[in-house]
DNA sequence: GCCATTCTAGGACAACCATCCTAGAATAAT
DNA sequence: ATTATTCTAGGATGGTTGTCCTAGAATGGC
């Protein structure tokens, strides 16, 4: 079945070109010729544009699911894992200056057009959450785990997006490491209060 | 000459269905039949639909210049006016919720469309930058103003996006109370640094 | 009141879009 | 080898888009 293969070849594709230039401004057409395929062959593996959307966000729940799972294999500390979290701002630095953040602008754009996709793309957002939320448990803030986890959310998601609008390398790296000192407060904060204990 | 009248219409439907709606994906048919004018008369206010685009752009540029300017004139302290930017979460709070941050969102999605007036837009981004500076800099901060201006413009996009993600309430009053008592810590820094002198 | 300018309406146009359809190629099953 | 299934190609369709064009209405100056 080589079906499979030209299915997952659309999926892959699309997810870089919906990044790239956005879901709606992406055409069947474009995705057919960037793989040299027929339009409508696309109608054999997806019905509609909006199933293949969901595919797209399905194959990068995977895929970022998978990334988090390996950080906590690898052993570290959860402290180490948040950090982790922090650097795909450095490691991704070239694409996200090109295009943003993929979790956060799908999920602006899928607003806009008022898309039913809409929550399903937001999931991806939830992943993060949940995970960091675990993390900031781990690290002793069983409080505060969630709040912490959507604050940091919302600082990676502010950086990226005005990384891509100015565009300027020594933002990134100066916010990257600010966020990195915040962590270690935060750290620090568990530290003492277990020492009360 | 009802042409002005006609023409301020049309800019202020383009720039509620822009935000609302994105830019590419509100038409002309739209804007008509919101306006109650035909197609056809765009065209004589305006030749391409990239023109309404400029003059969106620029009549949000003066109407935050305006804000701004407002501002500086009632007579407060920098605290009060950085508050007052900061506050702009909670005063269109709703509108956020629906539609995410108006800056953000259009230069995101002109990014994707990889749209010649990207530029353009980031201008409103440059204004506020340019602004909260110099409040940085009235309140001491002469070396690092442009840098606390950034990090304050990025920590409002990235409360916004995520609130307009998720949707939760307690959510942004936390984090906009949150980032008033980082201002407030900047503030008192500040005296500290001048009390030394 | 007449004329020039300014404005408006609405049809026509080509381009593009997602989607559908059908015929045939490739592959797998027997 | 033959049949059934899976896959692909590419034209056709109907709707929407931005843009253009022309005829006429409204308006202003004289």
């Amino acid at each position: 079945m080589s079906n499979k293969r030209t299915r997952d070849r659309i999926v892959e594709e699309a997810d870089q070109l919906f990044y790239q230039q956005g879901f709606e401004h992406t055409s069947f057409a474009q995705i057919a010729e960037a793989l040299g395929i027929s339009r409508g062959n696309f109608y054999y593996h997806f019905k509609t544009k909006d199933e293949i959307l969901d595919a797209v966000i399905n194959y990068r729940l995977t895929r970022t699911h998978a990334m988090l799972e390996h950080w906590e294999i690898e052993g570290a500390t959860p402290l180490d894992r948040i950090r982790s979290f922090i650097n795909i701002l450095v490691m991704n630095q070239a694409k996200i200056k090109q295009h943003g953040c993929p979790v956060g602008t799908l999920s602006m754009e899928l607003t806009k057009l008022n898309h039913s996709s809409r929550e399903h793309a937001n999931k991806l957002f939830t992943l993060f959450r949940i995970w960091l939320s675990r993390q900031f448990e781990q690290l002793g803030h069983h409080k505060h785990a969630d709040e912490l986890a959507m604050h940091l959310l919302s600082l990676s998601q502010g950086v990226a997006t005005l990384y891509s609008a100015f565009q300027d390398d020594e933002f990134i790296n100066h916010e990257a490491a600010r966020i990195q000192d915040w962590l270690s407060a935060i750290a620090t904060q568990t530290q003492t209060q277990q020492e009360k204990l």
